[in-house]
DNA sequence: CAAAAAACATGATAAAAATCATGCACTATA
DNA sequence: TATAGTGCATGATTTTTATCATGTTTTTTG
């Protein structure tokens, strides 16, 4: 983990229409601009882990994060990928206890850090802010109750096609329109699903046999979208 | 669906101190005493449906209602259970979003409707509440990210047991100290655990003949909880 | 109260998914 | 560049779980 060479200004973020400090009032921006400690983590390091105490919220500036638990037989599950705009270690922080997830760069990561301290009192303050955090919350609770509805009633192949959609919607896709701007082993996709990753790489191939994704290494192509979607059997 | 006899007020509620509004300033408490509505929902009866827009956040004086979305095929997953000092709907509220789940009373349960506009302007000025708010999406969030796991990586053994467990935690026991204080059909615990009925069913038998629970048509008695916890196999 | 319906129970079978095993390909590195 | 290690792939097997079928019990309701 190394400094930023040029910290970004929160005034001239460029997430900063869509991130959760959107509403917040300019004179606390700054005063987050003012305090916040900028770092980049390279792909694979640890922001925070699973157990210890928040002494702040993480804002990512640029890169992509994966946020996951250890299940008790220590497996991981992979609950939230994280881009952009996004901030994590709110939950844990809000909720007054350790991290409950640890969340590890996918790549190399520009973050924002701002202090506790400084957090509380700015949503104390702005009532704005207060209102999308509260939203922020609402919507990832929701996701999260769908993603528990579809783990205990859809089969493995429904569940990895809809993973496949969910990381196409949370990073997009590279310059050529098909493949999935992000790196991930097959192992993790395994961890997105909730599955072994044997089946994971079973269910990948016979995806490819019929046409609808294509594979090289740990690039993944969506070639049929819209097939892909009937086989995630979605309609919420 | 029938008004109360004597609506309870809330400066005097039993759950004053438990629910989310403990910490609510006292003169933003009479005003939602002032317009709260009071009703009573039989057993069975919905108090709202998926789908639905919401007007306003309830609150369970007294009474147990379950909270479940309907999969992709029609099947129930009850996502959470809630009793007196609860507060439901505030989720779909926040997002400004339909509800997506319905509530529904699982005995005769007294409730108290909170308008919207008066949720929102309370809490837009009482810091304390909102703070209390974002605890609880908070809380109910790691939840959801612990249940996920779960139905990711234990069998239906272990989640059956961890589902007995949390009934008892939310509901607890009747008066002899064994007896789980709800009735559940077979299928609403199978749509708990997430897994067939038969599966459920089959289990319960299980943890019977080895002498964990004692069956009683709907009741269902804890005779040793610590092997219920050892089959669980809880940790976190 | 009797009939009908719903819920419970259990066995048999089938399907889904995990696990185990093995080999290959790619990557890191000594 | 050889080699160990990791990740990927696929087959075989076992385990888990769902589904189907049937009978019984309990509950609801005319």
């Amino acid at each position: 983990m190394t400094h930023f060479h040029d910290a970004p200004n929160c005034q001239s973020c460029a997430q900063r229409f869509t991130s959760v400090f959107c509403k917040a009032k300019q004179e606390f921006i700054s005063e987050i601009n003012d305090q916040k400690i900028c770092n980049v983590y390279k792909k694979g390091q640890t922001l925070f882990n699973e157990g210890s105490y928040p002494f702040g919220v993480y804002c990512i500036n640029e890169g992509k994060v994966k946020l996951s638990h250890l299940g008790d037989d220590g497996k991981e599950q992979i609950i939230r990928l994280l881009r952009g705009g996004d901030i994590l270690g709110y939950r844990a922080l809000l909720s007054g206890e350790r991290y409950s997830a640890s969340a590890i760069a996918l790549e190399d990561t520009q973050v924002c850090f701002i202090p506790k301290e400084l957090f509380i009192s700015v949503l104390k303050s702005d009532t704005g802010l207060a209102f999308e955090m509260m939203k922020l919350l609402s919507d990832e609770l929701h996701k999260a109750e769908v993603k528990l509805t579809h783990l205990a009633q859809k089969p493995i192949r429904e569940r990895l096609a809809e993973t496949l959609l969910f990381i196409k919607e949370t990073y997009g896709y590279e310059a050529d329109g098909v493949t999935l701007s992000v790196r991930l082993s097959r192992e993790e996709i395994a961890n997105l699903v909730g599955t072994a990753t044997e089946s994971t790489i079973r269910l990948l191939s016979e995806f490819k046999k019929d046409g609808m994704v294509e594979l090289d290494g740990k690039k993944i192509k969506i070639l049929r979208q819209k097939e892909l979607m009937k086989t995630a059997n979605l309609q919420d």
